[in-house]
DNA sequence: ACGACTATACTTAGATA
DNA sequence: GTATCTAAGTATAGTCG
């Protein structure tokens, strides 16, 4: 036998925590992100399953699959959430009560997030820096932060104050994720400001565009 | 050297392709289904990605995953809004500081929800679920509670459809009384025999591969 | 249909260029 | 940032109960 050492350790057990190192969570992403989209692919064109993947890293980069079409997906699911009507069993009328409830709340903690940043805006230096939020084609105008800006809620038109509302939505989640892993503000992404997003790049599964759709809504798919 | 025959031919190699025979790609589906999933909550936890994944079997059940919110993530990625919390703005911290505490109490809820469902699924077996990897916005776990079933939202009624998902709506955010619910929903929603209803519009297969608002970003790599 | 098994195929952490 | 490489860790196809 020789005492030839190893080139490398091979792959070491990790435990699924947050990962703290920044280049090392990059690399990471990178390669498991290209991973979930290689399992994704197989999965729909194996089981012909339709689907849609969104990632946003860390930086909020966006990655995404879809199939057959991913906004077709996402509509079919959002459809599936927005259907309207009716009422006949106890226990459900008993979750909905509650799930009113915490509407009310989300929507009070929501008064109070405003106020807050009210308050934070005005004792922010007077900065100089505006975003439009267009549905289609957001622009970010300057290197400054959106929510520096003083905006004037009373001023902006509805379709405008809609989509602050939305935006500030977005930070919620963000800084919700944040208090989660309890690592708030640990500096690793400093500097970044537009809402970049991304195209997907990756191998192109042969039957991808073989897909039967009329076994889609028929009577012989998957029980389970 | 022994004759003994090996137990199993072990995995065999397979080509991504729509798999026919229909139970397999039912078995398939589930397995691949679960790895994914778990692949996703990985990515979500090790890099604090933000994620959304939609998946329809080819009998239009829909299964999901979201982090840290599902529904947050789906409305960043339409409305191209991807607000990036900077680390060294004054009111920005303020304001972070001020909405991790209204944050906290219910992102210990969601802890101790999760603890719950570890031991309430710990006592019936020993397998591991998803949740201890942080998944918070799972809707689809394993078996045993009657919101692990996909929902077939093709076939339930549009005012069943709409409780349901309100009350899972619900669950999201605060279980109570696991086993009493699922009994009744289990029940209502396996007990639906409806006629097929074709909501769902799919598009011309062509574009596999979902992307994103257009090119004008044009960011690439990771990005930090 | 559902799990358990297990040999094998595939993924990936760490190192390196 | 990207792209290998390698060994080891995981996922899973086929099979059986």
């Amino acid at each position: 036998m020789d005492t030839m050492l190893k080139k490398t350790q091979g792959r070491k057990k990790i435990e699924i925590k947050r990962i703290e190192n920044t280049s090392n969570k990059q690399v990471t992403f990178s390669k498991r992100r290209a991973g979930l989209f290689k399992k994704a692919g197989e999965l729909s064109v194996l089981c012909g399953a339709h689907m849609a993947v969104i990632v946003f890293s860390s930086a909020n980069k966006v990655f995404c699959y879809g199939h057959p079409d991913i906004h077709a997906v996402i509509e079919s699911y959002q459809n599936g959430l927005s259907s309207v009507v009716g009422a006949d069993d106890k226990a459900q009328e008993v979750l909905i009560a509650e799930y009113n409830k915490l509407c009310e709340e989300k929507h009070k903690e929501e008064e109070e997030l405003k106020k807050k940043m009210a308050e934070a805006k005005a004792e922010a230096s007077e900065k100089k820096t505006m975003m439009e939020m267009g549905m289609t084609g957001v622009q970010v105008l300057n290197e400054g932060f959106w929510w520096d800006e003083p905006v004037d809620l009373v001023r902006l038109e509805e379709r405008e104050r809609q989509k602050y509302m939305m935006a500030l939505e977005t930070l919620r989640n963000k800084v919700a994720d944040r208090a989660h892993h309890k690592k708030i503000m640990s500096g690793t992404v400093a500097g970044t400001s537009l809402p970049p997003v991304h195209r997907l790049h990756m191998m192109a599964p042969d039957n991808c565009f073989g897909t039967d759709f009329g076994d889609q809504f028929g009577n012989h798919g998957f029980g389970v």
